[in-house]
DNA sequence: GATGAATGAGATTTCATTCAT
DNA sequence: AATGAATGAAATCTCATTCAT
């Protein structure tokens, strides 16, 4: 359980308005994109000088990292907590792997986009790491792959490759998911579970 | 067959430097983004002077605007050929029009990734055309799903929705597949249809 | 003889308004010093706006980088032409030499202040370069030292050293010479001559 | 003799860490010049925070008005005690006074360089200040001229005049000696010397 | 259709300085 | 005396777009 809002990503970092600029900053890039949101738009988000921002963040591309790294945490630890808390069989771990994923997602959908589609706007050392950390997210996933070819459990002739087809399945919600539409997210999460399944070639349950 | 590179997305259309311009502002926006491009990188790399873009287009947004038409001009014409001349039944059609979809991915990633991650910066009414083309290419998938579905060789409960996630899958190919890499493009397209046809719960061919 | 005003260093160059931005440059950075003015202030001592400097000089500092380059070619040039008129005796091109010299500092006193206290903003590359060209003039008095030790003109022991002296000496004219004081143009030139020959340790003329 | 290195100007002014604020502001504004240099920069440099600048100097130009006031005590004092400590005719205390200013603009290249290019970015009340003080040590000079006209050891017909000149010229110094070039302390002040004597046409000495 | 010059708005970033503690 | 956070102004530079030719 999390005391603060789903949908509010970052909590308080002890630091003066360091949090309330991380996430104005999300939201920014999220609505505008990483060009399109101005540092402007970030300070009137987090009600603060355009100024005072580079006293907590040198450039705009390094704020950018900063919020991404704290995305990342957020999605490995989900992810990270509900495999270790599953069953031993790979069918129940990937299934609740990809609940946490689509619950992180659902949570946090601004955040998914600005990650999936903002992070070439790094600077180079700076995407290197991020591109590491997402990978560490995904190689959660192609254990539990791994461990469900080697155990029979999963026929899939494709197994990091679909594992990466998972991920990016399921990142896509982001971008069309309405909290208030006609799934609700345990409806997202069960046929997210199934898709992904079934594209490793588990036999269906029933 | 095309005579043109099929990386080269926009042919000659018998105006002038038009399709130079056009496919010029593919690549600026595809590398740097829509709002990271300037006009000057499309006329650099259109090989104009700036002020001449616009003899062409009225603005850069309807610049993107054209761009993504005829992206989505292209990938739609693909699909339905493919889908024309496959077999009659759901599962050889869906695999053709998986195919057809993942060739023309590779064949104009930067095509791909600006249509899912630059259309937003549309504006109001070039958006919404956009969004229905999209469609257009989406109804395609779906009514072979009806189908399959209505002839039992679907078994997914999940029919729109599925199309959805597919579809979802197979764009984000653009992010991360390399010409050269592990995979032809051939291994990559069974692949996907595979996952396709799996998360249709369609019975393994063999 | 010169058409335009002594005072105004820069004629034009045939393209729009370049000759009205580097003087305007000029007379800011003598002014205010190269970090003390603003591209603004160029620009409304130039008569037009301040991005349209972008259209000419792609930098502030390449700005400047010209406007030394343009006062160096006019230095050399007076000089190299002095000599060159003068009579055949070391003393006598010396004495030239020295009078050229003050009269182009006389007459572009904020050039010279600019060039010898600004150089050290130039960016790597420009400040080699506008060295060079500072050395090549310096080149042109070093010859008439050479000369005039191995004739027995001059006695002094030290060549090339006294050379760089009364260049530094001259070129601090510039800071506080005034047109309307007490020393005209010529009793200036004169006396700089006297110095000169005199450290140089020839023999009074009369 | 002085106990403290000689190229650190300032000593110990029993108050904090005034010393230090005043060295670091020093070599600021001599490494980027008076505008170039931030705040920032001098604060880093003595190594304490920003805002605890303005508990020792109210603005950034009272900063630099005590650095010039520091640089110009010292070197008019070496200079009249050089002055006092010569011999009584005219050519051994020019000759001690040009070697004083010779040692201090050698040893305190950075402070000649400030004083010189700097001055100007005082404000009005200060820069009088400042420019008397240098008078002051002018006027020192001066006055060896004037004694040496009178008593024949200098035949030159430009007094004050020469002064000045000698004394721009071996400022000068400051902007291209090398500690380890070709030239040890005592030939440049040796050079120097010479030169500023033949400039006032004193009969060699041997 | 094409060019070169120009413009006004706005981008990121830095600055000297102040305030509360 | 010292710190960390904040501010408003201003810096350089870039942008999409327009105009005259």
């Amino acid at each position: 359980m999390n005391s603060r809002s789903p949908s509010t990503l970052i909590a308080d970092t002890g630091r003066g308005n360091e949090a309330a600029i991380l996430n104005a900053a999300l939201e920014a890039f999220g609505t505008k994109g990483f060009n399109g949101a101005s540092m402007r738009d970030v300070a009137k988000g987090a009600g603060t000088g355009l100024s005072n921002l580079y006293n907590y963040f040198p450039s705009k591309s390094q704020l950018l990292a900063e919020v991404l790294r704290h995305a990342n945490d957020e999605l490995y630890a989900r992810v990270r907590r509900a495999v270790e808390e599953a069953g031993d069989d790979a069918a129940s771990r990937m299934r609740e792997a990809v609940r946490a994923y689509v619950g992180f997602v659902v949570d946090h959908q601004v955040a998914t986009v600005v990650a999936t589609s903002e992070v070439r706007y790094l600077e180079q050392g700076d995407r290197q790491r991020l591109v590491a950390e997402r990978d560490a997210t995904q190689a959660l996933f192609e254990e539990i792959v791994a461990q469900g070819i080697a155990g029979g459990e999963f026929r899939t002739p494709y197994g990091k490759d679909a594992a990466r087809a998972i991920l990016s399945m399921i990142a896509a919600v982001a971008y069309w998911y309405h909290r208030d539409g006609r799934l609700s997210r345990g409806q997202l999460a069960e046929q997210q579970a199934r898709y992904a399944l079934a594209m490793l070639e588990a036999p269906l349950a029933n």
